[in-house]
DNA sequence: TCTGGGGTCCTAGGACCC
DNA sequence: TCTGGGGTCCTAGGACCC
C-alpha cells in the first residue's frame, strides 16, 4: 500500500504556526510580487476567494473580511517544509519517503502489511502536527493515483474523516472512484478533462476507470494515459522514485516588480538569475551544457480578457559544460542582446539551464586548463556563505546593486527559523 | 516518367503537476 | 495600475547516418 501525505493549506500553515491568534481566522499567502493568491486557509475559501485569482480582484472581499495577507516567505515554508519530512524520515525510515513537493510525500507502507492502515495513517498524522505544528491530510491506497484521491476525499470533508482515508477493499475503491468528478484525478488536467466531458461522456473516475487500454492510449496521451488507467484499477504502475534523484533542467524566472524597457535593467536581473541557477546546480553537483534566456513582453493593453505578453526566447549550446557563475552569465547576456527589442516594454525574464551532466566530467576534461578547479573552489566558497546567510548577500558585479526591477513584497512575514534577528519573541 | 528504408538523436511543444 | 515560479514526461517530426 502507498500513502500521499498533503500539508493543510500549507503556506497558510506555516504563517499560523507563528501567529496562532490566526487559527480560526481567514488567511491567504500571495505569489511572488504579491501577484495571485496561491494558499487560502479553508475559512478563506468559504469566502470564496479564489485559487491562484488575482489579488487584485480579489482585494475588495480581502479587505471587507479583514483577511490576514502574507507575502510569501519561502525561506519559512522551506525551513517547515524539511521539518515536515524530517518527521517522516523518523517514523518510516529514510527509504520509504519520496517527497513529492514542498508540501507533499509518498510513503511507501508495504512494512505495514497485516496492520490497521488507518491506525498507522492517523498516527502519522499526528505525530506530524505534534512535532511541526503543521495539519497534514493522509490518503492510502494501493497505488499513487488512488491515493492521492483517497486524500482528495480526506481533505473534502474534514469533520467525518479526520483527515485520513484509506481505501483498502473494492467497494471502498469503487466508491470512491464514483464520488469523484474526472477533472479530480491526479493526472487529468484542464485540457483531458474539457474532452473527456465533451466528447467521450466521460464525468467520473469510476466511468474512466471502465475504459480499456486501447481507447487510454487514444484518448489519454499514449502510455502516460495507460499508466493512468492502470492505476485506477488498482494496479500500480508508478512507483516510488528512487531517493534524491537530480533535477534534469533548472530555472530561475521572475516577473519584474514594475514594466522595464531599459535593455541594462534586462541584463541585470537575468544576471542576477544566472547566478541563482548556477547556485542550484552547483547544490547538486552538475554542469549545464544548454543555456536559454527567455523575455516577456508586456501584455498589450485594451484587451478584454487578460492576455500573456508575447515570449521570446533563445538558447546557446556551450562548448563544454560548466557550472561557473559568469561562464554562464556571459552567454545569457549575449542572449538578451539577441531578444530585446528597443523600446519594447518587459515585465519578466527567466534562465534555463539544461543538459545537465555530472560535474565529474568536466573535471576529468583534459582540455580543461588547472585554473578551473581554482574556480571550483571559488565557487564553492561563495556557495557556503550564500547558504549561511540564506540570500545572495555576495553578489556578481553585472547583478547590480541598484535592483530597480525587483519583486514587490509588501507583507511578507519575518524569516522566524532562518534569521537571527528575525527570530520570534517571548515574553 | 522514375527518387529505399530503417535507425538514432535532438528539439520544440504540449500536456500535466504543485 | 495590478495575473508565481518552479518542475516532469511524452510525442512528433526533422536531421542525419548507413
Amino acid at each position: 500500500m502507498k500513502a500521499i501525505i498533503d500539508c493543510n493549506s500549507f503556506y497558510c500553515s506555516c504563517e499560523r504556526v507563528f501567529k496562532p491568534h490566526l487559527d480560526q481566522h481567514p488567511v491567504v499567502v500571495l505569489s511572488n510580487n504579491d501577484g495571485c493568491i496561491i494558499s487560502r486557509s479553508d475559512e478563506a475559501k468559504k469566502l470564496g476567494v479564489e485559487m491562484a485569482g488575482p489579488y487584485f480582484k480579489a482585494k475588495p472581499m480581502i479587505e471587507k473580511h479583514n483577511v490576514a495577507t502574507f507575502s510569501s516567505n519561502y525561506n519559512l515554508y522551506g525551513d517547515l517544509s524539511w521539518r515536515v519530512m524530517e518527521t517522516l524520515r523518523m517514523l518510516l525510515g529514510e527509504e520509504n519517503v519520496e517527497v513529492y513537493s514542498v508540501d507533499e510525500a509518498f510513503l511507501d507502507l508495504d512494512g505495514y502489511e497485516g496492520s490497521d492502515f488507518y491506525e498507522v495513517a492517523m498516527n502519522i498524522r499526528l505525530t506530524v502536527e505534534q512535532w511541526t505544528g503543521i495539519k497534514v491530510s493522509v490518503g492510502v491506497a494501493p497505488t499513487k493515483v488512488l491515493s492521492k484521491l483517497a486524500n482528495n476525499l480526506a481533505k473534502k470533508n474534514k469533520q467525518a474523516t479526520q483527515c485520513v482515508v484509506v481505501l483498502d477493499t473494492e467497494e471502498k475503491i469503487s466508491k470512491a472512484l464514483q464520488t469523484t468528478p474526472v477533472n479530480d484525478i491526479w493526472g487529468i488536467g484542464g485540457q483531458y478533462a474539457e474532452k473527456l466531458l465533451q466528447l467521450h461522456a466521460v464525468f467520473t473516475a469510476y466511468d474512466l476507470s471502465k475504459k480499456s487500454e486501447e481507447w487510454a492510449h487514444k484518448n489519454l496521451g499514449g502510455v502516460t494515459g495507460i499508466r493512468l488507467l492502470k492505476e485506477l484499477k488498482a494496479e500500480p504502475t508508478i512507483e516510488m522514485k528512487e531517493k534524491l534523484d537530480k533535477k534534469k533542467m533548472i530555472a530561475t524566472t521572475r516577473m519584474f516588480g514594475h514594466n522595464v524597457n531599459n535593455i541594462n535593467d534586462i541584463k541585470e536581473a537575468v544576471a542576477t538569475y544566472t547566478s541563482k541557477a548556477a547556485e542550484k546546480l552547483r547544490r547538486q553537483q552538475s554542469a549545464a551544457n544548454v543555456i536559454s534566456v527567455f523575455i516577456v513582453a508586456k501584455e498589450q493593453s485594451h484587451q478584454a480578457a487578460f492576455h500573456r505578453g508575447e515570449s521570446k526566447s533563445a538558447s546557446i549550446t556551450l562548448p563544454l559544460a560548466t557550472s561557473v557563475t559568469n561562464e554562464l552569465i556571459k552567454p545569457a547576456l549575449q542572449l538578451v542582446d539577441r531578444l530585446y527589442q528597443h523600446g519594447q516594454f518587459y515585465k519578466k525574464a527567466g534562465v534555463m539551464l539544461s543538459g545537465l551532466v555530472p560535474d565529474e566530467t568536466i573535471q576529468a576534461n583534459l582540455f580543461v586548463e588547472e585554473k578551473q578547479n581554482n574556480k571550483r573552489l571559488l565557487m564553492s566558497m561563495v556557495d557556503n556563505i550564500n547558504f549561511a546567510m540564506r540570500n545572495d548577500i555576495i553578489k556578481y558585479a553585472a547583478a547590480g546593486t541598484t535592483r530597480d526591477w525587483k519583486m514587490r513584497m509588501e507583507f511578507r512575514s519575518p524569516r522566524y527559523t532562518t534569521r537571527w534577528n528575525e527570530l520570534r519573541e517571548v515574553q
